[in-house]
DNA sequence: GATGAATGAGATTTCATTCAT
DNA sequence: CATGAATGAAATCTCATTCAT
């Protein structure tokens, strides 16, 4: 990846999240890129690929920040470590997990490989902790994160720390 | 109201909340209406008029819903149902909430009025159990309703039950 | 069809036949046309739906043009007829033949509704003149015209007339 | 000439030919050839100077294709060896064919030149034969084997041979 | 009140061409 | 000689909005 094709790249998350896919058209994205706006085509081929490259590299930069969390062997240690996840997003996650919720809403692009490492973690540790229905816990955690992500990243809560003191308490972990 | 007031408002609500607000063009509103593009703009001046009008309706319909839930005398019974809310839209209000909830992330037009009184009752009741702090209690549970709101408007989870009851008893509610 | 939409077709169908269908632009259709480009598209869908209009009006007015050669009684009087047709067209018509021959080339656009009928005539006549291969000569026949009006509508012949008559003169009509 | 100067010109030929000048971009030229776009600039300038280099070559194995029909002096054989032309291109003659004809119609670039020897040895035939007017006789040929060579670009006729056999007959050669 | 013709700004995309390496 | 990144102009098309009737 060259570094022209990395600016627009990088510059394309920041204005999607910020403003919206939708929103924000392919010449802004040139504009604030510093670049013609035919290399974004040339590179990515349409808005769409452009979209996807993002993804892709989103993506990967977000499993490889979790992954050590899922991996730990206490299963409390693994409920807590997600349920703080979205506390701890930095810069870069930040713009693509905003980008990532925004697009949930419009047409079936969510994607669901990213979260199913997360629920197949929260199975496994609710089994060890032998609750009645592992599963639905599952759920119910994940529902939670998404509700906690999306109070982060649309900046609300001012007192967090107490916020997720109470959680953690109900969870127990 | 008359009724091709009315028309093009509902019309607008559903094709705004299914296919997004930016890609349903006006046109496509009058058409679905079977309406003249011209009057949409007679009567609202613009498209954002359009949208401020289905809000106001929408709001309203959406408070006179949960204001008897907010109204009762049990601590419990209030947190309770307010965890069941979204679990129990209609047609029209699941429109509302959908459209809602997609135009949180785009531009920065959400609006607090909505959720006030939910959180107001949520500190009262917290307040008469006795909670340590009312306050972050009641940002947790909004945070989980908004996550169970999401999954439900997304029409996601198959076992809804199974997951409630595990929130439920979390809460003891 | 409203006086813009009539003139927006006319002045299509006559920059489509002098530059070429892919060489004009739908803005110099637009500006030739005194008329907004949208309007364009928000009366023909598309540039081919532009096209596709053109190419209804033009075949109407051909087939009109033609029909009272092929309904003559004496075989020698339309043979005649057809192979003169090329020599008489309209300003209107010389235009609408001359982007149908040029789109011949590209892709197969090409109608074939449009010369069937000339064909039967050209079968009915060999036949009543007791030709060997009725379909033979009748082929032989279109490609001849086909040769004549390339050369009509690009303007090449000056001895127009002295052709004509060898050419007649070896059908014997 | 190089053998990658061979590459894109053959290339060049065969989608020009198949997919029309116009819509054939340099981009798939060198996609194509297996050569970096910046190549064709190098070597032919621009994309009006491939096509002019195109037009030199085939125009050069054109005329060495017929010159031996030309130059017989039987004049019966000229005729009915210029009639019978189009039956028989070779498959790089019937690419540069199809090229030639179908840029006829945009812009005026056709180039006499290519003609002129048929016209020439024609009028030589009829004259030979004590036509009335040998010109016009040669015109009306050459009318023909316009129709029959459109004809036989565009893959129509099933039936070749009888029709060739009416022409013929009419030729009386 | 209601229509629908018309506009103009802007969006995405294509493409011939240039240029540093 | 050869590449391929980069450009900028132009092409097709969309859409909110205006306005005469």
């Amino acid at each position: 990846m060259t570094e022209r094709q990395e600016k627009i790249l990088n510059t394309a998350l920041k204005l999607f999240a910020e403003n919206g896919y939708d929103s924000t058209s392919t010449s802004k994205v040139a504009k604030a890129a510093g670049v013609s706006e035919g290399l974004i085509f040339r590179h990515y081929t349409n808005k769409e690929g452009l979209l996807s490259a993002i993804m892709v590299q989103g993506k990967q930069s977000a499993l490889s920040m979790y992954k050590y969390i899922l991996d730990q062997q206490d299963p409390k240690s693994v409920i807590r470590g997600i349920i703080k996840l979205p506390f701890t997003l930095s810069e870069e996650n930040y713009n693509f997990w905003k980008l990532l919720y925004a697009l949930k809403w419009q047409a079936d692009v969510y994607d669901h490989s990213i979260s199913a490492p997360v629920k197949e973690a929260l199975i496994n540790a609710f089994t060890k902790l032998n609750a009645e229905d592992p599963d639905a816990e599952a759920e119910g955690v994940l529902l939670l994160i998404d509700g906690i992500a999306t109070s982060v990243l649309l900046r609300k809560p001012e007192n967090k720390q107490a916020i997720l003191q109470t959680i953690l308490k109900k969870y127990n972990v």
